[in-house]
This record gives structure tokens, sequence and C-alpha cells, in this order.
RNA sequence: UGGCCCAUGGUGUAACUGGCAACACGUCUGGUUUUGGUCCAGAAGAGUCUAGGUUCGAGCCCUAGUGGGCCAACCA
């Protein structure tokens, strides 16, 4: 056995140190705390892919934990959406915690803080306590409740919690330092009056916890080892500290915040104001529209974990500034799904193609295979006939030599099939053409030795026999905005960039194979990209949508 | 007027305690192929924000500057 040589991520470094000095390996032990208060999407894949990509690693626990410590924003609905979601990308969790699990030994600790002289009710208006913060720049001031004696505070925070006080009357505050430069030490609030119902506690509790007093101690009841957050709560990392010094005890483990950059893809938006606009105003159906950037969205779009957890792994974590280019996930889906995706044949801009020396009335099916990088996907029939359906842009009366689809007078191969050679073609009044008549090589039937190494042709196209085309629905998307970076447009309105056609339907045929598919069933239509079979469709035909379009080829061919 | 974080090809990351800047995406060539896909071969593209310093040697360490980001919700 040879070591290897692993470059590992600064994330890793930290674990890999911590094991080496304080951790033992049994010790560590991660967690995803989302928020239920929408659904996840490509921006919470990075967490997700992160924290549990460390467990199967390291072989440690990873917790699913909701920090449904805000009544007003969280629902059941999005407790289920999340599990479905992070399950859909392959990962187990070792227990499925709830913040408000804590909400009791949360409490007690409180009152713990009071009976030290650490916490105190503040009875002003947020305003008020607001504007004593000061400013980063300005030291703030004591509130003026902010020695309370310690029965008073007791009494108040007990009427807050039995419901006895309206919201915002009082709130509980941590009294540490008006004057520290780090704005959340400015004796931050600990629990807020809030007469809501809560998905899980009900009624039960009518005071609930601040995210900086929830958080690091959930870790440490959970015991967990690492809590990974994004940069943005950098600066919290002190309070998170602070409030793990009041309860800490030397026998358990001490759980420790570490931050890292959240990724950013070009040409999205995850804001979940945005995102519900874009739905609210309907440009797009809804938080599973296979242009929206969630996770659902992803999956209705043909996406497979696969391919997501594959982007995030290849993108790896830092923390700096970051702004990623789309084509890396898309390199990720056509990788994937280049493994998996059967090979069919569809056209969608049919013109016909009427093969002159071919029986008429006959048909014959020919052998195809089913995935050409997976043997073992083996191959089906398909109907060949006198007259066909071809991609109306394979075809130019004449061409340059750069065209490598069919001319007149000129052989191209239909996929699976013969090799033909433009004749003549019909044209209307207005000289549209209706039809293409070609002949065809009864010799050169695929497999019969008339491979390009023997005779060389132009190209080759896909086709679909006109008898027995199954006429589908496709959608094609394109990026949901026209800028990179719609967000980092601070003084316009993000809906500029919002891009009209986003989405265009339109029909064509495909190869009957298809008739009995099911929801999710994916494919690769030759040449024209990857789609997959959508679910709950409005049309009477099958519904496609496209994942993403082959390599290049789809710009070529609409050139 | 403050504090903290960050700075490597077009993009995203590497470079273990300092030792000729690597990988992936993207781009461009050429080859194979019954998909303008895949696959294969190859190329271009940064001398690591700037200025000093330490050192035989700096992308890595130090100082200052510049640029970007975060921090003033009873959100998370």
């Amino acid at each position: 056995m040879t070591e290897e040589k692993e470059s590992l991520n600064f994330i890793e470094h930290i674990i890999e140190e911590d094991l080496a000095t304080t951790h033992s390996r049994n010790e560590l032990c991660f967690r995803f705390p989302p928020e239920p208060n929408g659904y996840l999407h490509i921006g919470h894949a990075s967490a997700i892919c992160l924290n549990f990509g460390l467990g199967e690693k390291y072989d440690a626990p990873v917790n699913l934990r909701f920090d449904d410590t805000n009544p007003a924003k969280e629902e059941q609905e999005f407790v289920d959406a999340i599990k479905r979601d992070i399950s859909w990308l392959g990962f187990t969790w070792a227990k499925e915690c709830y913040a408000s699990d804590y909400f009791q030994q949360l409490y007690e600790w409180a009152v713990r803080f009071i009976k030290e002289g650490k916490a105190y009710v503040d009875s002003q208006s947020s305003e008020d306590i607001a504007k004593q913060k000061g400013t980063p720049n300005t030291p703030g001031t004591p509130s003026p409740y902010r020695d309370r004696s310690v029965e008073e505070n007791l009494e108040l925070l007990e009427k807050m919690k039995n419901g006895e006080v309206v919201e915002g009357e009082h709130v509980l505050r941590a009294k540490i330092d008006m004057g520290s430069s780090n704005m959340l030490m400015r004796d931050p609030v600990m629990y807020r009056v809030l007469h809501k119902h809560h998905h899980r506690t009900g009624n039960d509790w009518k005071i609930f916890p601040m995210y900086d007093w929830t958080h690091g101690e959930s870790d440490y009841i959970e015991q967990v080892s690492h809590s990974f957050c994004t940069l943005e709560f950098l600066p919290h990392r002190e309070l998170y500290d602070w409030f793990l010094d009041q309860v800490y005890q030397e026998d358990r483990l001490r759980p420790k915040q570490r931050e890292f950059a959240r990724r950013n893809l070009s040409h999205t938006v995850v804001s979940k104001r945005k995102l519900a606009k874009l739905v609210e105003e309907g440009f797009v159906k809804g938080w599973d529209d296979p242009r929206m950037p969630t996770i659902s969205g992803l999956r209705r779009r043909g996406y497979t974990p696969e391919s997501i957890r594959n982007f995030v792994d290849s993108i790896g974590v830092g923390k700096r500034e970051n702004l990623i280019d789309v084509s890396h996930l898309e390199f990720n889906v056509r990788e994937d799904l280049n493994k998996k995706a059967p090979r069919v044949m569809a056209v969608l801009d049919p013109v016909k193609l009427v093969i002159t020396n071919y029986p008429e009335g006959e048909t014959e099916w020919l052998e195809a295979e089913n995935n050409p990088e997976d043997a073992s996907a083996g191959s089906r029939k398909v109907p060949f006939s006198r007259e066909l359906y071809i991609e109306r842009n394979d075809f130019k009366e004449e061409a340059n030599r750069k065209f490598f689809r069919l001319t007149l007078n000129k052989e191209v191969r239909l996929k699976n099939a013969y090799i033909i050679k433009g004749e003549s073609v019909v044209k209307d009044a207005e000289e549209n053409i209706i039809e293409i008549h070609c002949s065809y090589d009864p010799d050169s039937r695929s497999g019969s030795g008339t491979e390009a190494s023997m005779r060389k042709v132009k190209g080759t196209l896909h086709w679909v026999s006109v008898a027995d085309a199954l006429p589908i629905e496709v959608r094609l998307y394109d990026r949901l905005f026209t800028d990179p970076a719609p967000d980092s447009h601070k003084e316009k309105d993000f809906m500029d960039f919002v891009n009209p056609n986003s989405l265009e339907v339109t029909t064509g045929y495909a190869e009957p194979s298809l008739k009995d598919v099911k929801p999710e069933d994916k494919f690769q239509f030759q040449r024209l990209g990857y789609f997959v079979v959508d679910r709950d469709s409005t049309s009477e035909k099958i519904v496609f949508n496209r994942t993403v379009p082959l390599r290049d080829s789809w710009a070529k061919l609409a050139e």
C-alpha cells in the first residue's frame, strides 16, 4: 500500500489538525441545520455535501437539525420537502433533530444566566434598543434596564414565557459588552415574545430563542464537534463561544464553529424572496419549475443526484468571494447522463423525407444500440420505412464543406439505418421545402460493413418513421437570467435580468419505443441533448424537459 | 472615524512544516467514431493585487498599501 498524497481542502485540514491534537476520531460529529422556511436550493447543496461528505469520509454521524426558532416563517411542509431532497441527494442523517426540542433546556440555562447576572430583561422598544446599539464605528450605550434585580428579571421572564405580556413588550438580553467592536456582543437579544403557533411546539411556548442563543447550544447538546457555516456568520463566532463558555462543562465535547464561503452560481438567484417573486408573478410555474435553482427544480429538469454531488465536490470550498460559471454544473450533468441516458431518436422541427427507391407500405425493424457508453444497456428495434421525418435544419439544397448534413447529391447516413443521397426537393408556393426526396443504398444497412472506414459520408442524421412516429411535447430551457450575476447590480431590480425566452415549448416526433416511458426517465435525443420525462403534465402528449443540450451541438445546429 | 475576513490563468480550486505554480471547467488544434456527442492526443492562457522586509530561496512568513466582502433584524 502506497500512501496517496491527497490534497485536502481547508475544512479537512482543520479536522486533520484537530484529530492530531484535541479530538479522537469517534468524537467527530457534524450537522446540517436548515431553517424549515423554504425549499432547498443549489446553494444549500454545497453545505449538504460538505457536511454529509465529511460524515462519509470520516465515518462520523451527521445530524439533520431543523433550526425552527421562528414560528412566523416555518412550516411542516418545508420540513418534509427538505428531508425528501436530502434523501434524494443520497445522504442519510444520523439523527433528526429540532432546535425546538431544546427549548426547555435553553430556558433553564437562561434562568441560570439571570441568576448569575449574565442576562436581563429589557423593556424598551426594538427601535430604542437598536439606537442604543450604536454603529460599527461608535460604541453602544447601556440600556436603562441593564441593572434590574435578579428577582425582577426572573419574574418578567416568567411572565414572558407564560404569555402574560404582548409581543415586543420585553426581551431577554445577554449582558456582555455594549462597547465591543463586534456589534453582536453588544448585549444580544436571547429571547423575544411571539404569540404564534409553532409547527411542533404548538402554543406551548410564547418566548422563542434567537439564532445565536440557540445554535451553539444545540451543537453542544448534540455534541457536534464541528459546526460549519457560511462566512457571514464569522462575526457570530465570538458570541457562539461566549454563550458556550457559560454552559460548558469540562467532561463534555466543545463544538467549534468554522466558516466557509457560500458558492455563487452564475445566472442564478437563490434569494427566497426573489424566487418567491418569480413564482408569484408567474415567470415560473412553481418552486419546482425546471428553471428554478431549487433541488426540486433541478430534479424536474433532469439533473441527477450524482451530477449535483460531483459538481459540488469539484468546485471545492474556499473562503473567498466566488462566482462559479454554470458551465461547471452543466459539465457534470452531461458527464453523468452520458453514461446513463439511453440514446433515442426524436425530431423536433420535422420535414418529410421520402426515399424514392424504398418499397411503399413496407416497414422494417432495425437494430439500434441503446447506449454506446454502456454495453449492458442492450439494443432495441426502430421502425424504418419509405417516409421519414428529419430535422429541418439537417438539410440544405447546397452548402459549403463545413456542413456535415444532407445536401442534394451528397451522401449521409441515417443513424442505425442506411446511407441515403439527396435527389430533389418539393416546395410550396412560398418556396418552403415540403418534402425532400432521396434514394437509399439497400446494401448500406447499419452493421453491414459500410462504416466510415469503408465509405465516407458527410454525416449522420437522426430520423423518425412517419407511420410510427410518436407525437411528443418538448420544453427547451435557457438560463433564467440574462446576467451572470443578477444580484450584484444593487441599483437595479433583479427582475430586469429575467430572461423572457427561458422557456420554449414545441412539439415533435419520437420513435415509438418511447410510448411507455415513466416520469423522470432520462434520454439522450440523438444530437439534440439530454431530456427527462416530465411528470403530471397537462399535455395530451408525453412531455420532455430538456435537461441540457449536447455540448456545442445545439448552437451549431441552430446556426 | 471601527472591527473582522479575503486576494493564485476567463471560472472554481491545489501547491503537505518556504524549494522551478498543479487539477478541473471553458477555449482552440488534430485524430477515432454510424451522434458536430463520447473517447484519444495536443495547444494557448497566471509567474500568484502592489510596495517593501525576512531568507540561499516567498504564492506560502512579516509590515504597509490597494481592491473586494461582512458587521448596526425582537431573521437565520
